[in-house]
RNA sequence: GCCGGCGUGGCGGAAUAGGUAGACGCCCGGGACUUAAAAUCCCGUGCGAGUCAAUCGCGUACCGGUUCAAGUCCGGUCGCCGGCACCA
């Protein structure tokens, strides 16, 4: 370990997919390659790796599709991967690569999923699931989007099944509490909120005319007076003891078949229509008002959230308002503001019409509600999550074996430690299976095995892990990729601790973010990591998107590859363009003309170097007002001003000439954007070393300072002309000079001044009456 | 619907804390070099008037406000992008 200050720079490791680098990898790892490489020259041990998420579905489809192993697939497709890489000259500690499919690597992935399953984290449970109807796998619920596959756009349909999970809902709290600890920007901080899902409320029990009770959450109890009748989710548990009681059974049943067809997505799709059946022979009675309610049957209530049973509050909330109106429900306005026959009123104001509660504002009614409901025994104050366990187990063959076996007498018993790796078998056919079970369910020799505890018969998990899995601690990894007495080495997570600056896309935010996170916490609370969060910055870059505007794609014909670009203008110029092409956040259009501007520059810095030197500098202001701006700009992602101010030096390095000490300064602030270019016009020069492995350059900010100031002066603010005035002349002095102005005084021809406001060097406004 | 972000020339985009709008680059026009073209170099380039000079209007989505001064702050409207979405 060096006794210099460490830095740790990370970018997100790459799927090495079969297209290959595209100009979207080009950005963020540029980014990050300026920053890791300006770091060094500050005089940071700097840890700047690359590995390969290489697990995954893509791989494995095109291996099925040409029959070859993934794991040839994978060889190949890094090969290609890590010599684009190279090409575009990325300064990625080379000797530290990981890879998430080698034995050794996932080993560790496999031994963190045996830690959590030994304290309760991983649990398995036949729960409904979202199915991906292409990928024929079970998906996570931060995979699904819009009703399908994030990853191959298929249909995604619910279906029973039995898989493993990780209690990621237990960490809900500190995941959101935890945010205030690091520097992420601002939206992903509320991305991960908002997902994270965090409401206040209370959990309370409604009794039953036929006995036992339902349990409703509500963030309105203040609300409860108003509660005229009970909707319970079709999937309730409750339903199967209650069924004796429903007098209208067939109805209902025939509605709760028809829910279990639905998609959550179908069910979200229907969202204005209200359906629901009246559970006949069923009434619940509102603990505060006494009184007999009737209970429904709807799928606009979730089984997944809260208690899967709610009060309805038609008056209040305007699902409730819909379905009340639909089925003539009675309403009761219990907080005054609004007028509940055309709308439900959810804003705030004084509770009415309920009995203890009444004249309280909202806030208050919830507390003293909440107090009642608490002395009496009905129920509690209550927070509740949207984040759901995470859906851990994958029916496909190319990822981590999940090292659990099944013994009739032991129940779940993991792998012995020592046993780790659990080697992913040699299959026959990848091909993954209709009946939802994965390839690895028809190696026999292979599923069945001995209990690890009792040595009795026992079957393996054949499911496999999913992508995100080996991407939840690929960054620990890196800090000592060859430890194999530990996923990381104590000596080496001590000096590199986390990582200082982490830069990915935001479509991560609320998946391997949010899931690394967690492992992180976990692997805190065991004793393994230092600190309680991986990342101590996080940014996110823009996305890149063609010529047209449109995403690239190969059916639109729009794609880039940074490996023509190369070829014909030279890494350097894709380096400076991807980072000039505009605000790092914001998403940006590919302009193959624009590319010209950047080649242009770097020509023009080789044309400047074959002039003529002059002895001293005259340039000294721009220079040192350029060392300033790179140095800032980089630090703030504004690469792409810091690239102009540099263009800026070069114009005015053309016009009057360069000394040797300009082009030393030049190349150096050059040197972590276009290092090729910047090293041979260094060694061309005859300057001693290496241009990247200079100091970074200090500004002096006395060389910055100007001896004359250029003065606006506006009349009544607005713009007549400029005035040239040393530097901090006095303002009486800049109101004179200005109202002896040839222009000015023809202005003020008449007129007086009554008011003048200067603001030093820089301005000056005169009003005139 | 809720939560973020954004709206500036022909285009990508600049404008630390309100203080000369349009830096830098692209495109385009003119010129030099060349037999010619490309490349390169020089000049011009927000829009509209103007004896094409001096100069004068108008301009940061739209309407209004605060201020000596608004792209920047405040209120409202419209539009675009991203995230979440029957979460009780």
């Amino acid at each position: 370990m060096s006794s210099k200050p460490k830095y740790y720079a990370l970018i997100e490791f790459p799927y090495p997919s079969g297209n290959g680098l595209h100009v979207g990898h080009t950005r963020p790892f540029t980014a990050m390659d300026i920053i890791a490489r300006k770091r060094r020259m500050e005089g940071y041990d700097v840890l700047f790796p690359i590995g390969w998420d290489a697990f995954g579905l893509p791989t494995e489809n095109y291996a099925i599709k040409n029959r070859v192993h993934p794991r040839d697939v994978t060889a190949d497709n890094i090969n290609h991967f890590r010599e684009q890489a190279k090409s575009l000259l990325y300064s990625f500690d080379w000797e530290r690569e990981v890879n998430t499919t080698d034995p050794s690597y996932y080993k560790w992935t496999q031994w963190i999923f045996v830690q959590m399953f030994k304290r309760g984290l991983a649990y398995k449970t036949k729960m409904p699931v979202n199915w991906c109807t292409g990928c024929k796998c079970v998906l996570a619920n931060e995979e699904v989007v819009d009703g399908v596959c994030e990853r191959c756009g298929s249909e995604v349909v619910r279906k029973e099944k039995s898989q493993w999970m990780l209690k990621i809902t237990e960490y809900a709290e500190r995941l959101i509490d935890d945010l205030d600890e690091v520097d992420y920007i601002e939206r992903v901080k509320t991305q991960q909120k908002n997902w994270i899902g965090k409401s206040y409320g209370a959990e309370l029990g409604f009794k039953l005319n036929v006995g036992g009770e339902i349990k409703v959450y509500t963030t309105r109890p203040d609300t409860l007076f108003g509660a005229t009748y009970m909707v319970v989710s079709p999937e309730h548990a409750v339903l199967e003891g209650l069924a004796p009681h429903i007098e209208n059974l067939d109805e209902v049943q025939a509605y709760q078949s028809e829910a279990a067809k639905k998609s959550d997505f179908e069910r979200g799709e229907l969202n204005k229509v209200k359906t629901g059946v009246e559970l006949k022979g069923i009434k619940a009675v509102n603990p505060v008002t006494n009184t007999e309610i009737p209970v429904f049957i709807a799928d606009y209530v979730l089984s997944t959230y809260g208690t899967g049973a709610i009060m309805a509050v038609p008056a209040h909330d305007e699902r409730d308002w819909e379905f009340a109106r639909k089925f003539g429900l009675p309403m009761t306005e219990v907080i005054s503001g609004g007028k509940i026959s055309e709308a439900a009123y959810t804003g705030d104001g004084i509770a009415v019409n309920s009995g203890f509660i009444n004249g309280m504002r909202v806030t208050e009614a919830k507390t003293k509600m909440i107090a009642w409901l608490t002395e009496n025994g009905i129920g509690e104050e209550k927070v509740n999550y949207k984040l759901r366990d995470w859906v851990f187990s994958r029916q496909r063959y190319w990822g981590e074996p999940i090292p659990i076996v099944y013994c009739e007498h032991c129940g779940y018993v993991p792998i012995d430690e020592s046993d780790l790796p659990l080697l992913l078998p040699e299959v026959e056919s990848y091909e993954p299976t209709d009946s939802g079970e994965s390839p690895l369910a028809s190696i026999t020799d292979w599923v069945n095995t001995t209990c690890p505890k009792c040595g009795a018969a026992a079957k393996r998990e054949t499911d496999t892990m999913p992508q995100w899995a080996g991407s939840s601690w690929y960054y620990l990894r890196y800090m000592s990729p060859d430890c194999d007495t530990a996923l990381v080495d104590p000596d080496a997570i001590r000096y590199w601790n986390q990582v200082d600056w982490y830069n990915g896309g935001m479509e991560h935010t609320t998946l391997h973010l949010l899931y690394s996170r967690f492992w992180h916490k976990f692997l805190y609370d065991i004793g393994i990591v230092p600190t309680k969060e991986p990342y101590a910055k996080r940014t996110s870059q823009g996305m890149i998107l063609g010529e047209d505007g449109q995403k690239m794609s190969k059916s639109r014909g729009n794609v880039v590859n940074p490996d023509d670009v190369i070829a014909e203008y030279g890494a350097d110029t894709l380096r400076l363009y991807i980072m000039f092409i505009g605000d790092f956040e914001q998403t940006a259009n590919w302009n193959s003309n624009a590319v010209k501007g950047c080649r242009r520059f770097l020509d023009r810095v080789v044309g400047l170097t074959n002039k003529p030197l002059i002895s001293n500098s005259v340039c000294e202001r721009t220079l040192h007002k350029t060392i300033k701006k790179v140095g800032d700009d980089i630090e703030q992602l504004k690469f792409n001003t810091a690239i102009a101010q540099m263009m800026t030096l070069l114009n005015e390095l053309s016009d009057k000439g360069a000394s040797l000490e300009d082009l030393r300064i030049l190349l150096t602030i050059l040197s972590p954007f276009a290092p090729q270019t910047a090293q041979e016009l260094w060694s061309k020069l005859g300057l001693p070393g290496a241009a990247a492995e200079q100091q970074w350059v200090e500004f002096d900010p006395a060389k910055m300072v100007e001896s004359e100031k250029t003065i606006a002066v506006q009349v009544g603010g607005k713009l007549k002309t400029t005035i040239t005035m040393p530097t901090d002349s006095d303002d009486e002095e800049v109101v004179a000079a200005a109202m002896r102005n040839e222009k000015i005084l023809k202005i003020a021809d008449g007129l007086t001044l009554v008011k003048s406001i200067v603001v030093k060097n820089k301005l000056v406004n005169l009003i005139m009456k």
